[in-house]
DNA sequence: CCGAATCCGTTGCGATACTG
DNA sequence: CAGTATCGCAACGGATTCGG
């Protein structure tokens, strides 16, 4: 599929609260939910261990969170299984499947531009004033920005 | 340039706090951020007022801290023109434009799905174990807890 | 006009311990 | 095995006030 190119909406869109794209990012913007999704859409369905175990570090109580909140919304699917030994499996609706188009654009960008963004930052840390300049000239002398930051 | 199919990260990599698409996320996954790039990428460069003005809700404080971040990461530039009436603008950087395009992405997912997600979400708030249906099609029934398989 | 400084409420996240 | 219960911190965001 062809990358269309940013139909991106008006600004009244965009200061609404209940934007599409500010629901959106709210959804996704969290600590972990991308990344439970990345797992189940690499191989699913999961277990619940198998999920804790994989993503090491997520503490049970906040991968609870995550999945019950991505059931709530339809992303995931969670089964029970009547078992002796309690089974429960998390499987990708394919709305949540959907969901790999814009993670892996982001997941481009990052591996594209996350570089010279650490780059940027870092330089701006050590050196706030270190010779980059946009040669910008004109108007009124731009004075250069140094502004503490306690 | 060929459009990749989602080349996913492996376990390790997205465990890894450093990885790029968590560090991305972090990066936009805040409240503000998207929506000052997005109008910066309709308009720019724009001054600070002006900027408060569009997104109509954001204090002054968190503006500026926004802003603040994004020049240190070399997503926008800020210019202070040492003029009697004090004058600053703040401009997308080449990077800063780079991030239309996962934006785009996520903007056209959530204008496509989140009806969805919302709707899923409703049905699952209203009656958790009633066989309710918001006949409002496209969403099957998330019946919830009780999907027990042998 | 462009912010910085301060205070404060909310909430996500984490650690540990316990249960069906 | 698959969670729940409880506690608590720390970071984010909001409102207000003051300064250059």
């Amino acid at each position: 599929m062809v990358t269309k190119q940013v139909p991106l909406k008006s600004d009244e869109d965009l200061n609404d609260p209940n934007c599409h794209t500010r629901l959106a990012l709210d959804r996704i913007g969290d600590k972990w939910t991308v990344l439970v999704v990345l797992h189940l859409s690499r191989r699913s369905p999961r277990r619940f261990t198998e999920l804790r175990e994989a993503i090491a570090g997520i503490a049970p109580k906040v991968l609870t969170q995550t999945l019950r909140t991505l059931e709530r919304d339809g992303i995931v699917t969670r089964t029970v299984y009547a078992e002796v030994p309690p089974k429960v499996t998390y499987d990708l609706t394919p709305l949540g499947a959907s969901l790999r188009t814009p993670i892996a654009a982001i997941h481009r960008w990052a591996h594209h531009y996350m570089p010279e963004v650490l780059d940027a930052r870092a330089d701006h840390d050590s050196g706030l004033d270190s010779g980059l300049d946009s040669g910008h000239g004109g108007v009124s002398a731009p004075r250069s920005r140094r502004t503490s930051r306690a």
